[in-house]
DNA sequence: CTAGGATCCTGTCAGC
DNA sequence: TGCTGACAGGATCCTA
């Protein structure tokens, strides 16, 4: 479920809440969430690869973390700080059906939830992050990345569509199914265009838009599909206010009033406006 | 090498 | 109401 601008809220949220605390005690209700052994250590940084957190200790060791579809990270302590998949029902009552992991700190408790067991805690040395298989894969984030960058990225992808490249966190890292398709519309591109007809304007259009709807989003906090209580008792609302696409199949495109559609691109719900994200060139001059 | 589909797992919702 | 299939903000594995 989250996506880039998700974790980022987590990260920050976290690390005002955790940093420096000691971790006392890891305790495991669900092998599968859990890689390695349960460690103690006291929290000197918190870092984000990708989609992937890290958090590292002052022992030499660090915990990193994935929440793919349905992970959320709450910390209970004086305050309650929640991110993550946004199921409000999952964070009333402490643990829950879908607690996986429970880690003890020196001033409150930080709770892994993940409803499909998708997501992961894994214990790996500090210094072997960068190797892991799965953050050394990683592309560049939109912002580090230049346009030329990735539409040459794209020129390897002939067959497969737009949507789908930019879904590949080793082409372009960050993005998932919503910042995609609302990528995609406010560069006005047809998700099921080839990514190698992209020429390099319109490329360059996507990579804007891709920062754009992110940054958008990083500074409200994150999106949610309902609503999700932040540190300071106010709820994320990122789709409702600002999405474009995403979920909005039936309504108008607020920008010419057709009606957005829903469609199945890369295995994945697809949102987009068929007037303004037409497959072939318009050949209006 | 790329590309598409199945797969991991649990829960919810639309449609019979 | 009760069942059934589709689907879900991710990534990997398997196959062609």
């Amino acid at each position: 479920m989250p996506e880039l601008p998700e974790v980022e809220t987590v990260r920050r949220g976290l690390k005002s809440f955790i940093l420096s605390q000691k971790i006392q005690k890891i305790q495991v209700l669900c092998a599968k969430s859990f890689i390695g052994q349960p460690i103690t250590g006291q929290i000197q940084d918190i870092r984000r690869f990708g989609k992937a957190l890290v958090i590292d200790l002052d022992n030499g060791y660090s915990l990193m973390i994935h929440l793919r579809m349905t992970g959320q990270l709450i910390y209970d302590g004086k305050e309650r700080y929640a991110a993550g998949h946004p199921s409000e029902n999952f964070i009333d009552q402490l643990p829950n059906q879908q607690t996986r992991v429970i880690i003890k700190l020196t001033n409150g408790t930080l709770y892994f939830n993940d409803q499909r067991k998708f997501g992961f805690i894994k214990i790996i040395p500090t210094l072997e992050v960068k190797q892991d298989k799965f953050i050394q894969k990683l592309a560049k984030e939109p912002w580090q990345m230049t346009a030329a960058e990735l539409h040459a990225k794209l020129q390897k992808h002939q067959k497969s569509t737009i949507k789908s490249a930019i879904l590949d966190q080793t082409i372009i890292c960050g993005l998932g199914n919503i910042y995609a398709d609302e990528a995609l519309y406010k560069a006005k591109i047809h998700p099921a265009r080839k990514a190698g007809t992209l020429s390099p304007k319109e490329t360059k259009n996507l990579l804007t838009a891709a920062k754009q709807v992110m940054e958008k989003s990083i500074a409200s906090g994150g999106s949610t599909i309902r609503n999700y209580v932040k540190a300071d008792g106010t709820r994320g609302n990122y789709l409702d206010a600002f999405a474009n696409v995403y979920h909005k199949d039936g309504q108008a495109c607020t920008r010419c009033g057709t009606t957005i559609v829903k469609t199945k691109i890369a295995g994945r719900g697809t949102h987009f406006c068929p007037k303004c994200q037409q497959l072939k060139e318009v050949s209006n001059a």
